[in-house]
Parts: C-alpha cells; sequence; structure tokens
DNA sequence: CATGTATAAAAGCTCT
DNA sequence: AGAGCTTTTATACATG
C-alpha cells in the first residue's frame, strides 16, 4: 500500500524517449513506415498517430454529378452537396466539393496525408478535370499515447481548474488545452490519453507538456483500490433505491393509514 | 454489440 | 453572423 510517495519523481522523459509512429503497423497502407526506433532502453512512451486531416484545393469546379458516375468508390452527397471518394492506399477518404476544395481525413502522418491527397487529385484529373493540385495543408491531427501508470484525473482537474475541465458525468475523459503549441488533450484514469491539435510537431509537444503534470497524479495501487471500492458502494447504493412497486393512486392513499408497515419489507428486491 | 457523449478541423450549404 | 451537418479517429463510460 505504501507505495513511495514521491511517485511523482518518475524518471522525466527527454524528447528522444518519446516517439511518433503510425497507427498501422507497417504496410497496410503499402507504404514504408518510418518508425525511428529507440536504441536505448530509456522508458519510452510511444506516440500513435490515429488521424490527419487536411485541406487542397485542385483549382478547378468539380462536377460532383461527373465524380460520382466517372469515378471509383465515390458516394455522393446531394443533401451535403459533396461526394466522399475513398482510396486504399493510404487508407483514406476525400470530401469533394464543387468548388475543388478538398478535405482528406484518416492518414496516419503528414506524409501519408500529402500522398493521399495527391492520389485523389490524380484521380479527378484522371476523370477529366483541369487539375492543379495546390494549397495542401493539414489542419487536424489526431494522436495518442498510453501512460504505464493509471491517472488521478479528478485530483488533476482539482488542482488544475483553469486548463482541466472534467464532467465525469458527461465524458470519461478530462479535458486538458494548451494554449502554445496549441493542443487539447483528453485525460482517462486508465493512463490513456488522445490529443487534437493542427499538426503532429503539436502532438508531440502536448505529451511532453503533460507528462510531468500527469506523473504527479500518478494513481497508487491502494488508491486505486479505494477507487474500485467508491464504485463498488455507488452501485451497491444505486441498486438499493427503493422505489414504490406501483403508484399510489388516490384510493390507496386513503388507505395508507392502515398499511403504514416497516418501509424496507421489500427493500431487498432487486429493480432491473 | 452498437450508439451516444466529447475533441479538433476543413469544406459549403441550410437555417436561425 | 454563426451554428449545425458530414468525415475521420482514438479514448471510455452509459444505455439500449
Amino acid at each position: 500500500m505504501t507505495d513511495v510517495q514521491l511517485e511523482g519523481v518518475t524518471p522525466l522523459l527527454d524528447s528522444s524517449s518519446l516517439k511518433v509512429e503510425n497507427s498501422t503497423n507497417n504496410n497496410q497502407n503499402g507504404l514504408e513506415t518510418e518508425v525511428e526506433e529507440a536504441e536505448d532502453d530509456t522508458p519510452c512512451i510511444d506516440i500513435i498517430i490515429n488521424n490527419v486531416v487536411c485541406t487542397f484545393s485542385t483549382r478547378c469546379h468539380l462536377n460532383l454529378r461527373t465524380v460520382a458516375m466517372e469515378g471509383a468508390n465515390v458516394e455522393y452527397k446531394r443533401e451535403q452537396g459533396m461526394c466522399n471518394m475513398r482510396i486504399r492506399r493510404p487508407y483514406t477518404t476525400a470530401s469533394i466539393w464543387s468548388s475543388g476544395k478538398i478535405t482528406c481525413t484518416g492518414a496516419t502522418s503528414e506524409p501519408y496525408a500529402k500522398i493521399a491527397a495527391r492520389k485523389f487529385a490524380r484521380q479527378l484529373q484522371r476523370i477529366g478535370f483541369d487539375v492543379k493540385f495546390s494549397n495542401f495543408k493539414v489542419v487536424n491531427v489526431l494522436g495518442t499515447c498510453s501512460m504505464p501508470f493509471k491517472i488521478k484525473v479528478a485530483d488533476m482537474a482539482r488542482k488544475y481548474p483553469r486548463e482541466v475541465s472534467y464532467e465525469p458525468e458527461l465524458h470519461p475523459g478530462a479535458t486538458y488545452r494548451i494554449k502554445e503549441p496549441k493542443a487539447t488533450l483528453k485525460i482517462f484514469t486508465t493512463g490513456s490519453i488522445t490529443v487534437t491539435a493542427p499538426c503532429v510537431d503539436n502532438v508531440q509537444s502536448a505529451i511532453e507538456h503533460i507528462f510531468p503534470l500527469v506523473a504527479e497524479f500518478k494513481a497508487v495501487k491502494s488508491e486505486v483500490n479505494a477507487e474500485l471500492l467508491m464504485k463498488e458502494a455507488r452501485f451497491i447504493q444505486k441498486h438499493r433505491v427503493i422505489k414504490p412497486k406501483r403508484p399510489i393512486t388516490k384510493f390507496e392513499e386513503d388507505l395508507e393509514y392502515e398499511d403504514s408497515s416497516d418501509e424496507d419489507f421489500d427493500s431487498e428486491e432487486d429493480q432491473d
């Protein structure tokens, strides 16, 4: 139980102990994966890039009708005035607008996002449009990582009310916003953290920034058990709620006087 | 087991 | 003017 009180002094990770990799193991997309292998045995936290959103323009109007008819793997969303086109490698989806503006989602790295974007552009060009691949830009990135310990999220939210918002009833993850470099993190008690930011570099910065903070709220085994006991207590409470078996009618209200026996008579009855 | 809840962001149309 | 819709994606906790 007394599992060291100075748990916060976890060996701080330097940038070399954080490594960014794709969520798709190697060649699911048939492309080379550049995962920098850590040559030493320094405690390492892997940052997995799960999704990269980017935009670009074809600089030409696109007849969605034509895109839907001539393009492969396209679905026309007339109600939204756009088309969704998918390619397998990299496994991504493009939302195509008649203006020529396109958003591409699903890539697992910035380079893959650009490769996918170019493929969509090429696909459109093959259909016959006068495509000029331009204004490519990564606009959003989602990365995840898992700390080697559970996190006392509630305590963290209490200590950093300015940057942490935590409404467990609404969502299990605490939201931590970093202004510069911009990033928004979702911190879970399990130690998992999701980060959404404008680019991969920001994702990494955010994790380097959050590590010492969450390490400060590392859950100790005894405390984890206490948490479980609380959950159990809540569960029991929830199932002990005594509710009338049937709505009391006006008529019965009158009878209540003579039928006022003890309340916990059938409190053990399990209600769903 | 599938949704819904929450997060970010672009595109462009609809509705307030 | 601004907010909702659509798409992607991990995380996790409730509910049907």
